[in-house]
DNA sequence: TAACGTTCACACGGTTCA
DNA sequence: TGAACCGTGTGAACGTTA
């Protein structure tokens, strides 16, 4: 018996005993001021399962009158946290499912074949989302380039995890740490699709000019600040004292670059995926930050490929983070993460001078002779 | 069955079951005073689905008799505020469904008068609104300060419009059109009460930093590029020629700059409050792009303090292009402009390290030297 | 199972035009 | 004038998590 009016009740609803019509009718209604629903009849109409329709402000004012609470109805934030909870155990569920049948047919799971399963599982669309399933396949396949770009460049001459590594010369910071975040980074792009088609001197000149800056994006997915080191996750490759930099680059360049670090801390924290994306983002980027006068930027064969790749990203980025954080929250995200960006640029470019005065180009990897524009 | 004509109903009409035509009569003449309608038949006719075109008076007579409500009409102010809802609605799916891209006309050239007054903007004030009046206010006096800055800082010893001042060297170049827009934005800031609540050395500190940059998203208000001049909107300031930019600055300069200019026209034309309110947020902006080795940059005192008023205009510039442009529009609309902000930090580290390379201090108003970081 | 939200067909306002 | 139409709000039925 719905208190409101008097209809079949179905439980409890926003704290009431109330009917299905009601509890639609509060949760539509309830948070929109009081200006918005006018009442007609002088507030006479006794709410009942007929008259119900006649005036909303009189059967709002029944609903509050007889104790249904408004702030029960969830917000918008928790709204988006709980859609986003329910599409990840769809794919979740999706996925094993798919398993689950693959396992049983018994088909050999070559990596091709599995994609392609992952895409047939994923095919469901959801039209509220911004992220569509094709998407979620983007998303799926930069995590999994990530892994690789590991997986594939595993450290051979290096002491093992918990061993630290003691560096003591800018040489040093350049050829292990450096070097290795740069060749990873190379293979993760190289899975991209939107950079495997540009041309090859677009690649080049993208990878020479932009990947200094993101070297330290890139440590900030493996910085642990509690005792200021480095270490890759989930490999046994050894950790990389932050201090070490003291000694190798000055005080000056590492206090910057461990403020960098701390600044992206809660963004790392929350999101990993993020900043792998904006990894993608900084590539396709005409910044240049690294350029001097005496080394004037190169021209881009094909600006336009490499904006539009870039597009890509940022649109892919957008909509993830609204999906994930609210429009509200993105825009400030993407306001920080663009400053912080111009910080990287900016602790790169002083870097790339530091090495170029320290050292010369057979002290270095060949590489990093690019990376540091020491060829 | 009709209760006034007992012709086939279609269901409930302003509380009674009628036909569509008892529907549509009612709309139109309820409302009207019953002298308007006059009988002349003595109330003698029987209304049914024959006669009832015969006496409109009898047939309204009829309508009240069977309890139809002339309050359940809509109001003109109902009406009007639902039209609003279905237009904003319209807006939004539309947009939803070629998510793709098929915007760009909405561009009205409505950029003229939309300089003094933000209310024509958004004339109808509603409850719904993302703007409340406090934000009117703020908005008012972002377009009322950037005014007075033009004002307070007319011109002295150059040429009138129409005139063109030509200009053939980097030392004219920094000290007559950068000075000149570096000092109205500095006027401009000053009269924003969160910049002037910061310490001291927190504002020269972002004004060292951002300024050039800030000076070249400002030229953008005043490009015209038709002809690639720059003129200051309603003032008897004299004509620069973008061309004159080859000279001072070089080739490469020159296509950058005119490359940013034109980003930005559409941005520029379809609203100017835009472009204003950007230039506060990139103010409080702590990317430092500009620093250097030698200049390092300098650790503000309070950048919580910074943080939170940028993230006031962030928020206001959100609520009203969501307000202004739909939801979808905005997002496209930040996302190129942080694109855009992004490509002018570039272009305006190139431009200091150029000046840096070709002039000295003693070359430079006082101001510039800050600006150009050659004090 | 309780209690949120979401969906979708349909009711009922207004609008258009022959 | 009224048939045909458009768009929002309603509520029964259903989906999901704790
Ligand atoms: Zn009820
Ligand atoms: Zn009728």
């Amino acid at each position: 018996m719905c208190v409101v009016c008097l209809a079949p009740a179905t439980g409890y609803n926003f704290d009431q005993i109330t009917c299905e019509s009601c509890k639609a009718f509060f949760r539509r209604n309830a948070l929109k001021s009081s200006n918005v629903i006018k009442c007609r009849c002088n507030g006479v109409t006794d709410i009942n399962v007929h008259n119900r329709k006649r005036c909303k402000a009189c059967r709002l004012a029944k609903c509050f009158a007889k104790g249904m609470r408004k702030e029960w109805i969830l917000t918008d934030d928790e709204k988006r946290t709980k859609k986003q909870k329910i599409e990840e155990n769809r794919r979740l569920r999706q996925l094993q499912n798919c398993q689950t049948k693959t396992d049983e047919e018994n088909i050999d799971n070559s990596a091709e074949e599995e994609e392609e399963s992952v895409q047939n599982a994923l095919s469901v669309q959801c039209d509220t989302c911004l992220i569509s399933s094709q998407d979620w396949i983007t998303l799926e396949k930069i995590q999994c380039a990530y892994a690789q770009s590991v997986k594939l460049n595993s450290l051979v001459g290096l002491p093992l995890y918990p061993s630290t590594r003691k560096l003591s010369t800018p040489a040093q910071m350049v050829n292990e740490p450096t070097n290795i975040h740069s060749t990873r980074l190379i293979t993760y792009f190289k899975q991209l699709p939107e950079f495997c088609e540009l041309e090859e001197d677009d690649k080049l000149t993208l990878i020479k000019h932009n990947l200094l800056g993101l070297v330290f994006i890139r440590a900030t997915l493996i910085y642990k600040p509690a005792n200021d080191t480095y270490q890759e996750y989930g490999t046994d490759d050894c950790i990389f004292d932050g201090k070490d930099l003291i000694e190798c680059y000055g005080e000056q360049l590492y206090k910057k670059s461990t403020q960098i670090m701390c600044s992206f801390i809660d963004i790392v924290e929350c999101d990993r995926l993020v900043v792998k994306i904006i990894l993608i983002i900084m590539l396709f980027s005409k910044g240049y930050s690294t350029c001097t006068i005496e080394y004037p930027e190169p021209v881009l064969k094909n600006s336009t490929q490499v904006f539009q790749s870039q597009n890509i990203y940022v649109d892919l980025l957008w909509r993830y983070c609204e999906e994930k954080f609210g429009f509200f929250n993105t825009i400030k995200l993407l306001v920080r993460l663009i400053t912080l960006c111009m910080a990287v640029e900016s602790v790169a470019k002083e870097t790339q001078q530091y090495v170029q005065s320290k050292l010369t180009a057979d002290e270095l990897a060949p590489l990093m002779q690019s990376v540091m524009h020491l060829s």
